[in-house]
Formats: C-alpha cells, sequence, structure tokens
DNA sequence: CAGATTAGTTAGCATAGCTAACTAAATTAC
DNA sequence: GTAATTTAGTTAGCTATGCTAACTAATCTG
C-alpha cells in the first residue's frame, strides 16, 4: 500500500495546545520528585483539555479562529501583528484566520491612523458566541469539581494559585 | 481586500488540543465558586501546555504523528481503528498519520489473524524519540516547579491527585 | 454460498501551519 | 524634500491534519 513520501518538516502548530504525548502518565508511578511531579501535572494538563475541548466544536467555528477570537473578546481589540504574537502563528497565518472571521462576522476591521495597521474587533456576535462556549466549557468543569467535599475543592483552589505562579516560571 | 469565502464546517481537530478560549483568565477575579475555580484551573492548563508544547517541535514530528506514536509509545501496539478511537480521529485521517510515521520508520505494521486489520507497532527508534520528547517537556516544567518551596511542592502534589480524580468526571 | 458487516484505503475538500515574495505606508538619512 | 529603509499586511504556494463519501477486501451470518 505504498507511503506516501513526506518530505517537509512539521511547521508549528501555535495554538493548537495539547498535542502529543499524553500517554505515559500510566507508566509513571506515583512519586514526589520534581520529574514525577511534573510528569503527573503535564499529564492531567493534557487529559482535562482534551475533555473540555470537544465542548469547543459545538461553536462551529475552527480552534485557529476561536483562539483569535477569544484574544480580542477577551483582551480587547489588536492589530494583526499583536494577535498574531498572541498566538504564536505567523502574519501570513493570521491574515487568513482573520479573513474567516470578518467573512462570518464575528470580527470587524478598522483603519487607524497608522495606515498599516488595522484594528482588529470583535463584533456583538463574536462576543456572544465567545461566551456561551467559555460557559459551555466552564460549566463542564464545574459539575466535575462540585463532586469533591468542599474541603478537597478549597485546597484545590490554593493549589491552582501556585500552579499559576509556577507556569510563569515555565 | 476582499475576505475570502469560506463554505465549509470547522471539521474537529482531535488531538490538538489547547485551542481556543485562553484568555478570559484575567477578567475573572479570583474566587472560590466551583465556575470561577473551574476557570482559572482551565486557563492554567491551557497555558501551561501551551507553553511545554514549543519543546515538541524539536523532535521534527507533527502534532498528530506525534500523539499517535506516544499511544503506541506508552500504551502498546493497536490497530488503526483503535490507534483512531484514542487519538479521536477518523479511521481516514489515522491512515494517512501512520503512513506518514511509518515513512519515516518510527513504526511498523504487522498482519494479524484477521486479514482486514493491522497491528501497529512503534520502532525502536520511535520509542527513542517520544522518551526524548517527554524528557524534553517533563524537564521545562520540573524546572519551573524547583523554584517552589518544598512545603508548597508538596501541597501541589496533593492537589494533583485531586486534580486527577476531578478529570475521569469530566 | 450470498448478503451484511467490519477494517482500512482512496479521493476530494477545508482549515491551519509555514516561507518567500509582494504592496503600501511610515520613518530615516542625506 | 526626496530616496532608502523599515514595518504592516497580503498573496501565492507548499505541507499537515481534519472531515465525508465511496471503494476494496476480509470476515461473519443466515
Amino acid at each position: 500500500m505504498a507511503p506516501v513520501k513526506h518530505k517537509s518538516r512539521p511547521a508549528s502548530e501555535a495554538f493548537t495546545a495539547g498535542t502529543a504525548a499524553a500517554h505515559q502518565a500510566a507508566l509513571v508511578a506515583a512519586g514526589s520528585s520534581p520529574m514525577e511531579v511534573a510528569d503527573q501535572l503535564h499529564s492531567a494538563a493534557i487529559h482535562l483539555l482534551r475533555r473540555l475541548r470537544v465542548r469547543d466544536r459545538e461553536s462551529g467555528i475552527g480552534p485557529a479562529q476561536l483562539s483569535a477570537l477569544s484574544v480580542l473578546v477577551f483582551s480587547g481589540p489588536r492589530s494583526l501583528g499583536e494577535l498574531a504574537d498572541a498566538e504564536q502563528v505567523r502574519p501570513p497565518t493570521m491574515s487568513r484566520i482573520i479573513a474567516g472571521l470578518q467573512c462570518a462576522r464575528l470580527i470587524r476591521r478598522q483603519a487607524t491612523e497608522d495606515g498599516r495597521r488595522i484594528r482588529l474587533t470583535a463584533t456583538a456576535k463574536g462576543t456572544k458566541i465567545m461566551w456561551e462556549g467559555r460557559k459551555r466549557r466552564v460549566e463542564t468543569l464545574a459539575r466535575a469539581l462540585a463532586s469533591l467535599p468542599d474541603a478537597e475543592k478549597e485546597r484545590l483552589r490554593e493549589a491552582i494559585i501556585l500552579l499559576q505562579q509556577v507556569i510563569r516560571n515555565v
């Protein structure tokens, strides 16, 4: 059945996170060395997002467009270049992503004083879709959290603060 | 500049996780309601994986191929259909992914008693690449964890166990 | 043994990454 | 003040990765 020839390198996938290597968790015995904690944390993050992500498909928008839109909705208007930086993609990629979003009337482009730059803003429709998606994801997770006793919920809450510190150092 | 026409629906992105909606964290005041904890946790997971993911690019393998390979390396041989299920991808998609992996000599395909099924196994080369990648990711995270005082490291470690329970319920 | 089911492939399309090469606007140099 | 450079974004063309529909081949069922 003659495998297809693949020559190029993979190219980065920018925002499409969560990717590979989620499968080793079961092999690593629970322990508290930094490497073991790191491994469990990594695995937990991957599995968490993989489960939550299915809800994003309900929005009917592709992942790259959804992510770019979320920047505009939750962090405010941006130029194309700023958005590309935020999403860790190249300008041509972002150019196409915003063309799709504009086509779907989820964002608007406006001229700025600097004639080279464009100002991208989420429309009311785009904002609505984004908040609905966030609500779906977070409700799904909150439902799972609710099964935890209050005391442990609190311990988890405190640990998230630690986690946020760690992430800033990665 | 005439936006391009986009007609089709987005199609799922299977394993390419982490996607959208990472950007609302700053808007949500720290709090301990289930929704708020869920929101912070979701955001933390996205940001964590986004930072770790850059290290995967060093492997020179695309994200979908890397993820499929990781199943074969860390969970053992699988048929194409089983691998597609594990990766939440349709069979034609997996068919192409494994063609690429086979081409790169990272996996091997073997016949089974059932003439319709194929048995996919990671090669030594594929296994090596996978473990190196895991090492890179976990080392990056372990370095960040090391900056935490021992007592807090322990609290985080305990919270990860809670987190793993929560994830099973999502 | 004929029809139905199951596993995988092929074909064709869409989204989403990239680099290279282009246009146009703003800034800098002289 | 104009020419060269720099900066912002677009266009073109490639690859990878999703999908569905339609196909082949093998197995199972009646």
